[in-house]
DNA sequence: TATTGTTATACTCTATAACTATA
DNA sequence: TATAGTTATAGAGTATAACAATA
């Protein structure tokens, strides 16, 4: 009956303990993130990343990227602005509703964004690469869980 | 011969196995760390908590902070003098040098770190607590791996 | 008249260059 | 003369308020 680890079956974990886990983890992924921020800040500012990524998803209207990035419309236009500058942003009038305008990347962003991930993905690929095989394998079923932690 | 997991050995994983957790917990880091950090980034801005954790770590010269954030010397200043305005950072002469300022914090600062640490932990704590047991000491096991990690 | 987006203006944080005080 | 820190000034990013175009 060991205290936990290596079963099909745990006992559950005190609370101090829970907390315990939750500081660490959470410090962890903080420190993390930074180094990760730090390592490939130099292609585009964090801002214009984070619109990047979004259009990925889909085009967007500058209105619904301010309320999901959570910035000013007055914000957004400078940010779209900029972006379209530096062409990685392509702007398309709405045919149904002209007040309104389709934002959406240009190939040259799709580009950028596969060589910034690649980056990030490449700092954590060394670190995991360096561990042993059991460490890989907490990780590789961490990874998962945390994923579901961080999309909720 | 499992491929991996539940076993006090594993195999080693393929170099594009170790890409695949690497990106998913760089991903999953990255989204916790953002989550965290909108929860509390409410009280003192990124950039002067930054530098009253820094503080909390040793009194320090206006030059250190600047270097170690890899900031100008003037933003430091300018960061400085928001925090000794807000009463969070206390300013002593150097008695070996006059040119130089010792920077260090006062108890409410530390008050207000215990604060925000406290809220930030929660934040992951609630998550943790609502997994299984198993999770839980899966998490427990990749808590301290992930430190490793993020201090090298 | 309401909605989408932009322009006008101001505040904060960043930087580089110039200046003051001390070694 | 060199170093620590501050002040002067300018460049991004953010915000709110006012405006133009469209529904």
């Amino acid at each position: 009956m060991t205290p936990a680890g290596r079963r099909g079956t745990s006992a559950a974990l005190s609370p101090a303990a829970v907390s315990a886990i939750a500081g660490e983890l959470r410090l962890a992924c903080m420190r993390i993130s930074r180094r990760v921020r730090f390592e490939s800040t130099h292609e585009v500012p964090p801002h214009q990343f984070s619109v990047l990524a979004r259009l990925q998803e889909a085009p967007r209207t500058p209105g619904e990227l301010a309320e999901i990035e959570r910035v000013s419309p007055p914000s957004m236009t400078r940010t779209v602005a900029a972006l379209v500058e530096r062409g990685l942003v392509a702007r398309t009038a709405d045919p149904s509703d002209g007040r309104q305008v389709i934002l959406s990347l240009t190939p040259e962003a799709r580009r950028v964004l596969r060589e910034i991930r690649r980056r990030r993905d490449q700092w954590m690929t060394v670190r995991v690469k360096s561990l042993t095989p059991e460490e890989q394998d907490i990780l590789r079923q961490a990874a998962s869980i945390l994923s579901r932690v961080a999309g909720e």
